[in-house]
RNA sequence: GGGCCGUUAGCUCAGCGGUAGAGCAUUCGCCUUACACGCGAAGGGUCGCAGGUUCGAAUCCUGCACGGCCCACCA
């Protein structure tokens, strides 16, 4: 027997093994062609950096995804799951350089070569941490297919596909403006810049011309940039500059002279109209450098400090630093006019926090323009679609307004960049380096061995957008590429649509010609239950791990599940798990009081295996027969559309409400009679509607469900080992029956209102009453006595019988319902008085619902535009509620 | 500056043309032999505001307010 309550641990470890064991994750092609029309269900996983452990936003991301996984697994289809971590570049750098920290060293104390061996050593480690996390939280990924986007298989994808770019000119090295982390010490692409709101100034320069008469006054928000500046520009319009175009202005501090030039791209209305160009520290200004022939002039170094370039006084001043001395040189030499508070937007490094600086550096880019073209494509015939579709505007906006793509890191972590330079040309000007994943031979050019390669590696990004098909072993035209690409649908946070999900599509459509996913389904931010991100230094963390040991994996997932809707953050708090627990033990024990009720000893075949003979079917079970099937049919249409949280929701609503509550209760009626052959009927129908139930609940907590089904099994005719080979639950349409739902309903009305009005008056629960039912249409009573049993049971009733004469016994109270009324003889119970309230309460509440229905009814709109079958409802609920209230307000003034 | 999303019960959210629901919280009553991680009952909302479309709007349209997010080169 069961215990009382559902132990999660015990019951996981259990499964965790038999499930691996078993290989019921393993997904393969099939040896034979034909299976191939058969298309698979494939998701790779994405694959978490190896920084440290797994977070509630990887248990959301990855429940939903083992939830689709499973689901379709339940349902016939092949599937495949693949594992796999990301290295992570510069995040993953970055944990372990602040470990050095703390021992108090740095990368450049062990040199490229031995840091890289310490970063493999560790995120080994890591990935086996994460991975084995991923299998507590209960994922069916495919664990021989382990992928890691650093390993052998997947560097030859990344040097192919830098190859094809190159050949293709696709890959250039430029000098450009870049955003640069000063902390992180590398080049960040466009996107990995995050901007903040920030309090500043907006300080006010006087630069004079250079014959030392007036000039003009710039305003900037970042003085230090100044040292560097080489023009002034203002808009070619403005009247209040026109004089001073090509005139020669002084800069303060350093004295060189630059020049006025007239450029669009100023915004007289903004400051004062004029603006200082440092070329080499601001995209804009390096633009309008370009369209001047300006110099550009670094005087920030890409460690953040001033350079030689800067006057001697500045020079090895951090920028911080050297603003503070800008600006009082500024004031002490009266050039410093004025200082308003400014708010702007100020960019941060998406790994670090700390604030860009625009560099001009030699960098690699990917040219986007043609990558793009065919991904938007993809989205206008329909190949690709994103769930929920309110990110596909934002998706498509951003690939046609795409801008080239910066994939050089100055860091140690990553793919070397596969470009060599031959020591005897590299100071040639047009030299072309070699595109090779292994050193050079003989240099093309000059004969020489002599090879350095690039010391720069790609971004972290460059070899995720890869992963869909390198793990499946491109570019080598392996079975598995064939037979699981495109992979069905990818889940995954919108924070890396952008990052991550459109780079795939690009280079998807590149190297396969077709699309990695067909669909996303974009999930939302797992926060704190105030709506703020979750961090260890807002101390608001909540560690899945924990929860988990807690209440247990299943609750866990399922109260993440049930709140993800698509694309919407989620609230998350300690307490949306007890519910979830709470939902795991209600499984545990209606599972325990079905089988209290069974056989010990299963019948050869189980009891569920042939359907009995319809007419020895009870409304009751023809009911929860009828919402059963109705629910799997609700849960699968949301499923299909990535519903999951709606369709978790249906199922726990049918669980809960339908068959606990109700069915459970009823099917008590006769399984504690002492008729033994009328127990068939109810333990056949339990038996099948709860092992199905669980089948279907599965996907979403698969340990309690495979641990109360295995008990289920010898019962319902099932030898499968798990029930993910048992086959989709389905319902027996031959068990049901017409006018089923409709009648139960009645009777709940009864049941209800007995209830209810026990309730109000305060009538003891162990009293048994007798009740007594008057008027009402006579398929109504017919139906009431036919099943008065029900009522009954559940009302706690000792006898329910036809009033006599349809006349109210003394001292009872009433209430109508199913169109009839009901008196309880409530002598030395009942409070007249209690009792009157409770009438004119009610009747009160029947007259203003009257008047609105009789309104309705009177509009003349309504009745000759209005579709039949609402007109009709509207009179039906009408009259309902005019006999309702007619009898109540007999029954108050009889009292 | 552009775009997207949200504004529904005390809280967190569903519902998205037929007159408002869930979970949690609250109140009352129950250890009714599956479950107190439970059972029964109750209270609580002019569905952000203003217009419009419609017989009928929380649901569709327009505008506004507030909040959040994304994008954009506001020096």
């Amino acid at each position: 027997m069961l215990e009382k309550t559902y132990d999660p641990q015990p019951v996981e470890a259990k499964w965790r093994g038999a499930w691996r064991k078993g290989g019921l994750f393993a997904g393969a092609p099939p040896a034979g062609e034909a299976g191939r029309c058969d298309a698979p269900f494939v998701i790779v996983i994405p694959p978490p950096n190896v920084t440290g452990a797994l977070h509630l936003g990887h248990a959301l991301n990855n429940t939903l995804q083992d939830i689709l996984i499973r689901y379709h697994r339940l349902h016939g289809r092949a599937v495949c799951w693949v594992p796999g971590t990301d290295h992570g570049g510069i995040a993953t750098q970055n944990v372990m350089e602040r470990q050095l920290k703390a021992e108090g060293k740095t990368r450049g104390d062990f040199g490229r070569e031995a840091f890289v061996g310490r970063m493999q050593a560790w995120s080994a480690d890591c990935k086996k941490t994460i991975l084995g996390q991923l299998e507590r939280l209960g994922c069916g990924l495919d664990w021989e297919r382990e992928a890691f986007t650093m390993d052998e298989a997947r560097a030859k994808a990344v040097h192919r596909t830098f190859e094809a770019y190159w050949s293709k000119g696709l890959i250039y090295r430029g000098e450009r403006m870049v955003n640069w982390c000063v902390r992180c010490g590398t080049a960040l692409s466009d996107i990995e810049v995050e901007y903040e709101e920030r309090k500043g100034h907006l300080w006010h320069i006087h630069y004079p011309l250079s014959d030392g008469s007036e000039g003009l006054v710039v305003a900037t928000t970042r003085p230090e940039t100044m040292l560097g500046d080489t023009a002034v520009a203002v808009h070619p319009a403005d009247e209040r500059y026109r004089r001073l175009v090509g005139k020669t202005l002084r800069l303060p501090i350093s004295g060189r002279g630059i020049p006025v030039v007239a450029d669009d791209a100023v915004e007289s209305s903004f400051g004062t109209g004029a603006v200082k160009v440092t070329p080499a520290h601001d995209p804009n200004d390096f633009e309008i450098a370009q369209r001047h022939g300006l110099p550009v002039v670094k005087v920030i170094g890409p460690d953040g400090k001033m350079t030689a370039e800067a006057p001697e006084a500045y020079r090895g001043l951090s920028r911080e630093k050297a603003r503070e001395k800008v600006l009082s040189d500024l004031k002490a030499g009266e050039s410093l006019r004025k200082a308003d508070d400014h708010r702007h937007s100020v960019g941060v490094c998406y790994r670090c926090q700390s604030v860009v600086e625009p560099l001009v550096s030699k960098q690699w880019f990917v040219a986007m323009k043609d990558l793009a073209a065919p991904a938007i494509k993809a989205v206008e015939e329909g190949r690709f679609r994103i769930y929920p579709e309110s990110w596909t505007k934002p998706y498509l906006e951003w690939l046609a307004n795409i801008r080239d793509w910066c994939i050089s890191r100055q860091i140690w972590w990553g793919h070397r960049i596969p470009v060599w330079y031959c020591e005897g040309c590299r100071e040639d000007e047009a030299y072309k380096p070699v595109v090779s994943a292994e050193r050079p031979d003989q240099c093309p050019a000059c004969g020489g061995r002599d090879w350095e390669q690039d010391p720069d590696v790609l971004d972290t990004w460059f070899s995720s957008a890869l992963w869909p098909f390198s793990v499946f072993g491109w570019p080598d035209a392996t079975p598995d590429l064939s037979y699981f690409y495109p992979t069905s649908v990818l889940v995954t946070g919108y924070e890396i649509l952008y990052l991550w999900v459109a780079r795939m599509q690009m280079s998807g459509l590149q190297a396969m010609g077709r699309v990695p996913f067909e669909h996303a389904l974009i999930h939302g931010i797992v926060r704190d239950k105030k709506g703020k991100k979750m961090s260890k230094s807002l101390g608001n963390v909540i560690d899945p791990l924990v929860m988990m040991d807690k209440y247990g994996t299943d609750a866990l997932r399922f109260s993440l599940a049930i709140q993800a809707y698509p694309g919407k953050d989620i609230p998350f708090s300690e307490d949306s798990i007890v519910g979830s627990r709470n939902f795991a033990n209600k499984l545990w024990n209606s599972t325990r009081f079905v089988l209290m009720n069974l056989p010990e000893t299963p019948p050869a075949g189980g009891v569920a295996a042939s359907p009995p003979a319809p007419e020895g079917l009870d409304l009751a079970d023809r009911w929860i027969l009828a919402e059963y099937r109705r629910t799997l049919e609700l849960a699968r249409e949301r499923m299909k559309g990535y519903e999951v949280a709606a369709a978790a929701d249906a199922l726990y609503g049918f669980m809960w409400d339908k068959f606990c509550d109700w069915y459970v209760e009823l099917a008590k009626i006769r399984l504690q009679g002492n008729d033994e052959a009328a127990k068939a009927v109810p333990r056949a129908v339990l038996t099948h509607v709860l092992a199905g139930t669980l089948k279907m609940l599965h996907p979403f907590m698969p340990y309690i469900t495979e641990e109360l089904y295995a008990a289920l099994k010898p019962y319902v005719g099932e030898s499968a080992d798990f029930l993910l080979r048992s086959g989709a639950p389905g319902a027996r349409p031959e068990w049901e029956a017409a006018g089923a739902v409709r009648e139960m309903a009645r009777l709940i009305d009864v049941i209800k209102a007995i209830r209810t009005l026990r309730s109000e008056l305060n009538v003891p629960p162990g009293l048994r009453i007798s009740v007594f039912a008057a008027g009402g249409e006579s398929r109504d009573r017919d139906l009431l006595f036919k099943y008065g049993g029900y009522v009954a049971f559940l009302g706690r009733i000792a006898e329910l019988k036809p009033s006599k004469d349809g006349e109210r016994p003394p001292h009872s109270a009433t209430t109508v319902a199913a169109g009839m009324t009901f008196f309880v003889p409530l002598e030395g119970v009942i409070d007249l008085s209690k009792e009157r309230q409770r009438l004119e309460k009610e009747i009160g509440r029947l007259e203003g619902e009257s008047a609105r229905q009789g309104a309705r009814l009177q509009d003349q709109d309504f009745l000759a535009r209005a579709p039949r079958e609402q007109v009709d409802l509207a009179r039906g609920q009408h009259a309902e509620v005019l006999s309702k209230l007619e009898r109540l307000k007999d029954i108050l003034q009889s009292l």
